[in-house]
Order: C-alpha cells, then structure tokens, then sequence
RNA sequence: GCCCCGAUAGUGUAGUGGCCUAUCAUACAGGCCUGUCGAGCCUGUGACACGGGUCCAAAUCCCGUUCGGGGCGCCA
C-alpha cells in the first residue's frame, strides 16, 4: 500500500485503510490501549493501537521515542483525540530502533545549546521549526533560479581547485593536489568572467567558496555558499536591476510555497518592492558626519558605522559608488569620479548581503589594476588572455546565501543558517 | 589574531571557600493510575571540562590547556 504523508491525514477519506510512516514522537502505553504520536516530514497525528488488533503490542509499549516505524489502519469517523483526526492501528512494523536516552530531545520543554545542537544536527532538523529554516533557502534558491533562467543565463560550474598564483594567495586555504601546490577557490570571479569572453552572455553558479580568514563572527564562514552571476553588455545599474529582481522573485515563489507556515512560525517575510534604494557612499559619508561619527572617505565601514547607517535606511538598499581603493582589481573605475568604482553593496539594514560591479573589460586597464593592488599580472594571466580577444563589458554580483537567508529569518547567527556550518574551529560534523 | 565572558547528570540549569555525601526541571528506569494527548502521582539512577597550584578545607580562588558564547580586527 502507498505511504500517505501525514499532512494528509486530516484530508483523507474515514474507514478506508491506509499506511502511513515516520518517527515515534511520543509514546503514552496505558493499561489497555497504547498511543503513539507519530511525526513524518510533513506533520503529526496520534496513533491508537489496541492489544486486540496489535500482535506485538507488548513489543511496542517497549519502544523508545525516535523509533521508526510503518502502521497500517483506519481512520475512524469519530476520534476522542483533541487532534482532530487519529488512525486507528491494524498492524505496526518496527522499522528501527532508536538508542536513548537522546542526546537532544525533540519536544523536551528543555532548550538546548546551539552547540548541543550542532552536534546532533540530524535531531534537531527534526524540530520543524529548525528545519523551516533550509526549506526556505530552497524555495528561495528555486525562486532566484527560476527567473535568471528566464532571464536567459546559464547556469555553470567552475573549478573549487585552482592553482597557487590565482588569487594572490593568503586567504585561501591550501590543498595537495598530487604533485602540485593548489589551493580551494574563494569566488568563482574570474571564471565567470572568462564565460564572458566565451559568449555564454549572461552566466550564473551556486557553489561553496571558502575564505581562510580567522574572523569569529555571527555573520561569516569559512565555507559559504555564493549565488554569483556576470552579464555581459551591462553595468552596474544593470546588474543592481538583475539583483533585486532576483531576490524579489525569490520571495515571491518562497512565499508561494511555504506562506502559511513561514507566518505560523513567526517569521515576518514580506515581498520587497523595487526599485531597492540607491545610496551612495558619498551619501553615506555625509550623513554619517550628520551623526557625529568621524569618519573619512576611503575607509571601510565598521559594523558600528553600518548600524548607524542601517538605521537610516531599512530594509533592503544599494550603498553603491564605493571607492576604488576599497574594492578588488576587477572593479570598473567610474568614468566620472576617479576616485569611486562602479561598484555596489547590497545591505540588509546594518547587514551586507552582497557585492557587485560593473568589471573592467580593458586587458590594458586591468594591468594597470593588478599593479596597483600589487598583484602580479603574470600570475593572472590565463584570465587576462581571454580579455585580449574581444571581452564584452560586463557586470555582475556575488550574494552570500546563508546571510540572505539569516536576514529573512530573521536569525541572530549565520551558523542557523547553515546546515553544518565550518568555522574558525568547527569541521564536525 | 586581539579583548571580554563562560564550561556542573543525556538535555537545560541552581550553587562565588566549610551549611554540597551539589538544587530544580526535563529525559531515563521501576511502580500506581488512566481513551491518553505538556498525562498525573510515588520511588530511583545519573554531573562539578582537563592538568597544575593556593588553602586546614576548592564546583567555588590562581595559572595553563581544550572547547564554547559575544565583540573587534581581518574579509574579491
């Protein structure tokens, strides 16, 4: 007989058969009748076995919480469970036991560290409210893909491995790769924009990256997941529109899918408008020297200078038009102000989600640039060679998934956001 | 990497020098009761991160280590 997922127990038809599977969330054996509460992916209804239809029901009062088991009954039209609908066992299979006692409860009314939790992931994404949080960063990601694929980009795949000199080095981490040094890539940069040159137009990739630095932070890791996109022919005003198009569509498929139970868990998820405000770091500047703060052009914002800021501007907004000096070889300078980039930051109230630019397309230019960050051209040059045979101008963005999902749960720590997330000193599990 | 804080039963906690053979809840085990549903009642098992030191006496004070939390820095 087929699995009926327990979601739709409460719809199915009474006093016909049906078999449904999952885990033994609570078990009451009482004298003459024993109750299960059992939990599936989708939901929970209470089980009633009586000694009279159960063979091993002696076997199952022993059961520990967590088993997994099958059952096989009917629905009964009338139920005294306060849920409104039970089943009625006419057999029980034993599919496995669980140890106990559990090193994390799924419905003990006793919280747990995050570290505890951590530790026995596969329990606590148990918890449905746990593990809301990754079925929105699927439906997000669906959403994101759904409408750069009908925007025409192709969704690619670039190396992980790459050689010692591509990155200028320090904050990558090393690897052995046979006989050679390599090191484990931390944007696929100046892959997706070799795809530029290649003529793929508009390309996309969802792929871990990993940063060797030592930050301990509730907002970074050292193995995320980065959605990055380049499209050629475009700007920075081009690809800032792509952006938070993208996001928007993605919340609206999100929410299409999982609404009511993203607003029965609490979460605020609203859909964005567009256009996202465009503030400049000039602007910024300013209005930070409006404020008190000492600040001067051609510094970072510290996360104190970007809470000031992000209680200004809410929500989802551009601090576009950064510095040059502040931004990587690749970033175009602008053609009016020499001394900002065509560059943009998408922020989250004080939280950065995302950096994008429009590329330097000139192989001359980014010589120019690569000597000027001190990096050595040389080491670049199986990216620069695709830019002396006809590169397109271009644009693109890479966006920090766990963080774009962390803001719209609203959580306190990307690790949340992360199923098993690597940190400083963290790489189990 | 720097600064601050922390580590007590399976889980989460109380306890700041002797009153600690360490509190409470939950979990677990046994019993009573019961179409239960946060089930109820009774009984029981179970812990001071590791290594040094101070002291008549250390869960408690000091040093180190490991691990964790927060902040900063770093951060294509």
């Amino acid at each position: 007989m087929e699995r009926t997922y327990l979601a739709k127990v409460q719809g199915a038809a009474v006093n016909s058969e049906i078999n449904v599977c999952g885990w033994i969330q609570e078990l009451r054996a009482l004298k003459n009748i024993v109750f299960i509460v059992l939990r599936d992916n989708t939901g929970t209804v209470q089980v009633t076995l009586k000694p009279e239809n159960i063979s091993n029901i002696n076997e199952v009062r022993e059961l520990e919480r967590e088993s997994v088991i099958c059952v096989t009954g009917v629905i009964p039209e009338k139920t005294k469970s306060t849920s409104n609908r039970e089943i009625v066992a006419s057999s029980l299979v034993i599919l496995n036991r669980a140890e106990k006692p559990l090193p994390l409860g799924i419905t003990d009314p006793v919280s747990a560290d995050f570290e505890t939790r951590l530790n026995n992931r596969f329990l606590d994404l148990r918890k449905r409210e746990n593990a809301l949080v990754f079925r929105i960063e699927s439906s997000m990601l669906w959403g994101m893909r759904r409408f750069f694929h009908s925007k025409n980009f192709v969704e690619i795949h670039t190396p992980k491995i790459v050689a010692a000199a591509t990155e200028g080095g320090a904050d990558l981490f090393g690897v052995r790769y046979f006989e050679k040094e390599a090191y484990l890539n931390q944007s696929p940069q100046l892959y997706k924009e070799i795809m530029m040159s290649a003529g793929l137009d508009r390309v996309f990739e969802v792929g871990p990256a990993f940063r060797a630095e030592q930050h301990n932070t509730v907002r970074h890791l050292n193995e995320f997941t980065s959605v990055d996109i380049e499209m050629s022919f475009a700007d920075h005003h081009d690809a800032m529109h792509m952006l938070e198009n993208a996001i928007r569509a993605g919340i609206e498929g999100t929410l299409e899918e999982l609404g009511p139970e993203i607003a029965s868990s609490g979460i605020r998820m609203e859909i964005p408008e567009v256009p996202f405000p465009r503030i400049s770091y000039r602007e910024c500047i300013a209005f930070l020297k409006t404020r008190g703060v000492d600040v001067t052009f051609g510094e970072d914002f510290s996360p104190e200078q970007l809470r000031e800021i992000g209680s200004q501007y809410s929500g989802f907004y551009f601090i576009t038009g950064w510095p040059s000096s502040l931004r990587a070889f690749y970033t175009m300078p602008s053609a009016e102000d020499p001394e900002i980039s065509n560059s943009f930051d998408l922020q989250y109230n004080e939280k950065e989600i995302t950096s994008g630019a429009q590329r330097v397309h000139d192989p001359e230019l980014l010589t120019k640039r690569f000597l000027s960050k001190g990096l050595n051209p040389d080491d670049f040059d199986f990216y620069i060679r695709a830019f002396r045979y006809g590169m397109p101008p271009h644009a693109g963005f890479g966006l920090g998934l766990e963080r774009l999902v962390m803001i719209l749960c609203n959580l306190q720590n990307i690790r949340e956001a992360t199923l098993f997330p690597r940190d400083r000193t963290r790489i189990v599990p």
